[in-house]
DNA sequence: GAGTAGATCCTCT
DNA sequence: GAGGATCTACTCA
């Protein structure tokens, strides 16, 4: 159990993050209460030549300024007036690249994410598409910019390692809007598990 | 099971 | 002033 080195996300190429991350175990300590999951679906954002990526043509805002900042830290914001969506900047300072985090497996503390969604009992949805990721998990919008090392927040290894063979790639979800971009295989998945968004492959 | 509308608000133009 | 890296519930079949 090991929280990720720096060097993890200051790989340059942000597909082989995206990739990587998917097994790994988000941790949140919020007021002492623990919650984690392990990632079973991540989508990849390259920055200034990516159209689904809000730092497309080098823009650069106060929103999105932490994806200029080297990686290793949480880039969150708010989607639909609704959605709080957690991201993982990669890549050195100056390339805003960042990994989108789209599901997860629970691991501890189920009551207090069902209690966070206002659910009644464990379902596949708990976790599953990123807006529902983020509010089990107790993630918002105040963590921006967070370090992913930090007591509230972090992203640990424990050895485990999905199957090479049930790790696909397929096309951004949400993101029509990006043209040409949107077909780009970018999204990375665990095929069968129950926690990934979108249709069964 | 498939398709669609509505929620809801911050950010950028 | 428009629209979004979404989710849910509802309709219709």
């Amino acid at each position: 159990m090991e929280k990720l080195p720096g060097l993890f996300y200051l790989r340059r190429n942000v597909l082989h993050v995206a990739r990587d991350l998917l097994g790994k175990i988000v941790i949140t300590n919020k007021d002492g209460i623990i919650t984690s999951a392990r990632i079973v679906e991540t989508e990849a954002y390259a920055g200034v030549l990516d159209r689904a990526s809000h730092a497309f043509g080098a823009r650069r805002t106060n929103r999105n300024e932490v994806m200029y900042g080297d990686g290793g830290r949480a880039y969150i914001y708010l989607c639909y007036g609704i959605h709080h969506l957690f991201n993982v900047v990669t890549n050195v300072e100056g390339i805003p690249h960042a990994v989108l985090v789209r599901a997860a497996e629970p691991i501890l503390g189920i009551e207090v994410m069902l209690e966070r969604s206002g659910k009644q009992k464990l379902d596949k949805t708990l976790t599953r598409g990123p807006g529902n990721f983020s509010r089990a998990l107790g993630i918002y919008t105040s963590d921006n910019g967070i370090a992913l090392d930090s007591k509230v927040l972090s992203i640990v290894d424990d050895g485990f390692k999905f199957p090479r063979r049930d790790i696909h790639a397929s096309p951004r979800i949400g993101v029509d809007y990006a043209g040409v971009d949107a077909q780009l295989p970018y999204r990375f998945y665990i095929k069968g598990h129950p926690n990934v968004s979108g249709k069964p492959a």
